[in-house]
DNA sequence: AATGAATCTCAATTGAGTCTCAATAAGATT
DNA sequence: AATCTTATTGAGACTCAATTGAGATTCATT
């Protein structure tokens, strides 16, 4: 297994982190660094117990709950804002640059919007097909039901 | 049993589906879930009621009828219109649902494959940003590792 | 009135996430 | 090695909102 030289190289650097802060690298954090690996794109912090669980019987719930902010404060993985409260995190490094276009044909706005579940389908293709996603993008073509009526848009763009 | 990796993408999609706004995934909805693959051409909520009991005793004739809404939502199945009142519903098959384009830059090849969540996410990105979808597609460029090496593909199209 | 599909109500249950605390492990110092 | 200090841990209690099933209710047909 192993996700070859990425994996020991973020390790690393998580390592680093932690002994910044004055924390320690211990097996249960080891264990969840581990199951970080197995998710792809995105994934909840309970899928992640599971999987860490698996590696290592012994990492509890509270510490997958813990590790979470280290994780995220360290760069590793960062949390989706999927509307809601959030629910989803994310590794860095790959996805963050997946955006959906919403494109208006009406005002001719553009939105770029992060779109973290597109990786999923990229990461599910490659594996069926055999072949490797080098760039995926969602493009929605849209219209403005106010500028239809009013004739002008007046929401501000993001 | 199973319908095969077909079944766990779109369960997958479904957990995305359900996530992002919230909700969650319970024995109960994998169960009402998993009976939708033993209806053929279309059904009605009692059939899959009674389906989704064999799998599970637990779940009740409520949370069918709960379910129901939310697979629509997500693009799993659809109404059926006949006449007034919609009794039935179907799967979405392969051809009515949205497709994301994977287009390999290598051999030229184009894939359809299926991406029924990420139609609703862009539907709801643009409701969130006051626009209307008027269309909305997902491609992938890709690359074959295999074609690199040997210079050919000899993979077969699905 | 009787049937059956669909909806509604509500108390009980579940589940994700947080918190506490005593026990332990890892480093540092002696 | 022995000791001291601090970080870390798991188990389980706890919170709060989503979810649930049973059964009552509605509504249209017959």
């Amino acid at each position: 297994m192993s996700t070859g030289s990425q994996t020991n190289e973020s390790l690393d650097s998580f390592c680093d982190f932690l002994g910044s802060k004055g924390l320690r690298m211990t097996d249960q954090r080891r264990g969840v660094f581990e199951a970080l690996f197995k998710q792809n794109g995105h994934f909840t912090a309970e899928q992640l117990l599971r999987d860490a669980q698996s590696f290592d019987e012994s990492v509890s719930r509270a510490t997958v709950y813990r590790c979470l902010p280290l994780l995220v404060e360290s760069g590793v993985i960062r949390k989706i804002d999927v509307g809601q409260d959030n629910k989803f995190y994310a590794m860095n490094g790959v996805s963050e640059t997946f955006k959906a276009q919403v494109i208006c044909s009406d005002c001719e706005r553009i939105f770029d919007i992060d779109a973290p579940f597109m990786e999923w389908y990229g990461k599910n293709v490659s594996e069926k097909l055999g072949l490797v996603v080098k760039d995926q993008r969602l493009q929605v073509q849209a219209e403005c039901p106010r500028f239809r009526e009013v004739g002008s848009c007046s929401q501000s763009t993001n």
